[in-house]
DNA sequence: ATCGCAATACCGGGAAACGGGTAGTCGGGA
DNA sequence: TCCCGACTACCCGTTTCCCGGTATTGCGAT
């Protein structure tokens, strides 16, 4: 017997696109699509399909939470989340909403029919992308907003965001009152600790930390 | 004889997919896709399709810029933008950049075959949400919060990206076959055009461009 | 009490960046 | 036709970066 899938997205295309290729698969039965929260939970009330395939950003009631209603009225459907984002935060609370599996759309096309059976098997499936951190939650180490944290000092944090800001070590040592050497030796080692090389890739990453904006 | 298309987006299960429903049409041939815009600038030159659709929000090169380095290459190809936002500036430096369509996302799956052949007998194709953005620019009332866009000749545009990348001059020059001269004299018309100075403020330029990521 | 580490500061040298020139080629528009 | 802009290339000199050291101070943890 097959197992019979509804899914939802709010892009039509990629709805069209996704059952285009589970179709492939002729193990799966994709009996209905949604675009948005309110018409999924209508759809799995009417089809009563074994799992949902949501994607957590839709307009409207979103994934996150259209995945608690529809548990809360049918505890046995699987929830797999879809979703663009590797976003601690976003695979934290679908996890916790109940859902089975979390795929990023960044994988390949064959890890949805593999996560499709595995969890209809009762497994979890989680791409790897994101795998980390869930674990990281279970063990307890739970500390959502941080992947890797403060692994530099805040002098050295200031002095980054003034080189990412276009200044020269000479400009940021005067602005911080300390000596041009200082400056340098702050500067090779906020490299040296994070493996960086060059003006360009500290900008980066000072931007990528939020330390400065593009 | 049927249509040479190959698809760009930084989501490999949304290519799959993507790639599923056009297998459908067959009067449609993929010939190949990329996750990134340096992949796909490397699958035209290698496969010569007769159209690339490609998304705008891709990571490094964007599918903007990615569009009209393509265009530069190729002027015979036709790009389609297809992306998940109407918004009208995106859509109009798509189509300044030479696309020949742009789909949104939202849009019904029949709406990309459909594009697709409309665009390789020469036409344009729209979606319905954005035509008329562009329709009110042609009219005239050019109203884009516009600041000022192509004031970068090709070359630049190309060194440009590689400095932000963390590239030094020589490296520039022995990846593009110039002399380091070159490079740097192309650096400095870049500061002297865009009144910048130093790689700081040229990462987060070319950043704000999408010339790079951070 | 001692250890570790962040922060401070300096020396020196090779490699880039930066800013100012000059100049040739080539294609397209006035 | 002729000139402009883009791309190519080189010269020079100064500044800054980048990497290797060494060293002192002071705080907080062991």
């Amino acid at each position: 017997m097959s197992i019979r899938i509804v899914l939802a997205d709010d892009h039509k295309m990629i709805l069209a696109a996704l059952r285009s290729l589970l179709e492939k698969e002729n193990d799966i039965a994709v009996v209905g699509d949604a675009a948005d929260g309110t018409a999924l939970l209508e759809l799995v009330e009417r089809t009563a399909p074994d799992i949902a395939v949501v994607d957590i950003g839709m307009p409207g009631i979103n994934g996150i939470e259209a995945t608690r209603r529809l548990l809360a009225a049918r505890p046995l459907l699987k929830v797999i989340a879809l979703s663009a984002y590797t976003d601690k935060r976003f695979v934290l609370e679908m996890m916790e909403a109940g859902a089975r599996g979390y795929l990023v759309k960044a994988s390949a096309g064959e890890e949805l029919p593999r996560a499709i059976r595995t969890i209809a098997q009762g497994q979890t499936y989680l791409s790897p992308e994101v795998a980390g951190a869930v674990v990281d939650e279970a063990r307890g180490h739970g500390s959502i907003a941080g992947h890797a944290p403060a692994k530099l000092g805040p002098r050295e944090r200031q002095v980054l965001t003034l080189l990412a800001d276009g200044n020269s070590s000479s400009e940021i040592g005067a602005q911080l009152h300390i000596s041009v050497s200082t400056v340098e030796v702050h500067r090779r080692n906020i490299m040296r600790k994070l493996n960086l090389h060059g003006i360009a890739e500290l900008t980066k990453y000072a931007i990528r930390e939020g330390l400065t904006s593009p």
